[in-house]
DNA sequence: GCATTTATTTGCGTATACATTAAAGAATGC
DNA sequence: GCATTCTTTAATGTATACGCAAATAAATGC
């Protein structure tokens, strides 16, 4: 562990890893500004990696640099939220599709059943965080059977943007139950192969996931999370 | 200009602008390795801004940095062009469907129609870099229009990926007619408010050109552009 | 007192230096 | 001659230094 750390990753490397999971767990919180100096002393390294980390971030979406005023950890508004969920939608409709059209075999389907299965292991428990982790790996293992690097990379990316969001809603939102039927049908069209019907359900699916949780933002007046 | 130039982009954002015009132009030829410091000199900097310029390039998908090996610009394949389309075809068909929903008046869709009647105008006068130009920007501004800033960024990576391949493709394929057509027609449904029509029409659109594209690159080998 | 100008500070952009380490080349043993 | 080990080279990753410009504080004029 620590053995990875050290010696096969540069610094620059662990800064992008342990800034965005500062950023993701909220520690570097929503809003804030944070200088350069700071975060490479708290990194324990200089301010070079420290840059070309905050540089990466930036293109993925998670900060800003703001010349004079630090590295600003970017809010989500509702209205992000919604660009980022119709990105969503539309991607992972097609990643449902396709993973429809490849045909794959009951075990290479293992992944995407084992984490229906946690998902309603959570809901019987009702362990919300668990839930959101193994719905999490639906939607990821979703898009990876779908077969397209670039939408692995992008999905990736706006993942991390609501990851914060999440955690906030979560709580507020109403017992996942319906969320769960969605997945088992989506799940079924693509193992019996119906592009269609997969590609449509996990459509309706991401879409009624959009209207809950920006109506919740809104509601709440939840604006910079 | 060169005020511009000089006084308000920092060497970095230079940097990020010439090495893409550089890869865009060919100059910079997909495939080939290049030392951080050989493009340094050449840009007239030190390697720290064309580190940072190469980081952000990496994540835009032009090029890859490879320890000891240099950077490397990145070839794209027939296969990526099939990863880009599907991820192109996704998001405009978005664009075209909430800029119809958006109910955009007259003068506002003036630069689309403008880049239709451009588009026409060169197939006239059968000068397809005019053409390829003219398309472009429609598709940039629809895309604009669709009103959704992170879908822009998006398309906009995914075009610098492909724009290489398009010079050499461009001579190859057919006139583009039935382009125009489409685009017509999509423009019709936008401007009449139809959002599904704009979205379906603008997907059958993508559908088609890729096919053409990645049919050409397969039938003439082309597979690192 | 308030506005305006002048110091001062401070954080960033960038050049530079250097240690590290992978790769290439030389030398050795068989 | 071939494989293997040792040298050497060279490119990167990172620390550091420093000039510059922006933001803040101080001082001056009115």
């Amino acid at each position: 562990m620590k053995d990875q750390d050290a010696k096969t990753l540069s610094n620059t490397q662990r800064a992008v890893r342990d800034l965005r999971q500062m950023i993701l767990s909220g520690e570097l919180a929503a809003g804030t500004d944070h200088l350069e100096s700071e975060l490479a002393e708290t990194l324990g390294m200089s301010r070079t990696p420290i840059r070309e980390a905050a540089l990466m971030l930036e293109s993925k979406g998670l900060l800003e640099m703001r010349p004079r005023k630090g590295v600003r950890i970017l809010p989500v508004s509702s209205d992000d939220m919604r660009e980022i969920y119709d990105i969503l939608t539309e991607l992972e409709s097609l990643a449902a599709q396709r993973a429809a059209e490849a045909g794959y075999c009951e075990d290479e389907l293992a992944v995407l059943a084992g984490s229906i299965a946690k998902m309603d292991q959570a809901i019987e428990a009702e362990d919300l965080e668990a839930w959101a982790e193994a719905d999490e790996l639906f939607h990821q293992e979703l898009v990876r059977l779908g077969g397209n690097k670039r939408v692995e990379a992008i999905v990736a990316m706006m993942s991390d943007q609501v990851r914060r969001a999440r955690a906030t809603t979560l709580f507020i939102r109403p017992l996942p139950v319906k969320s769960n039927e969605d997945h088992r049908v989506v799940f079924q069209a693509i193992s019996e192969g119906r592009p269609d019907a997969a590609r449509e359900r996990h459509r309706e699916h991401r879409l009624q996931a959009q209207a809950m949780l920006c109506g919740i933002l809104e509601k709440h007046r939840l604006n910079s999370l």
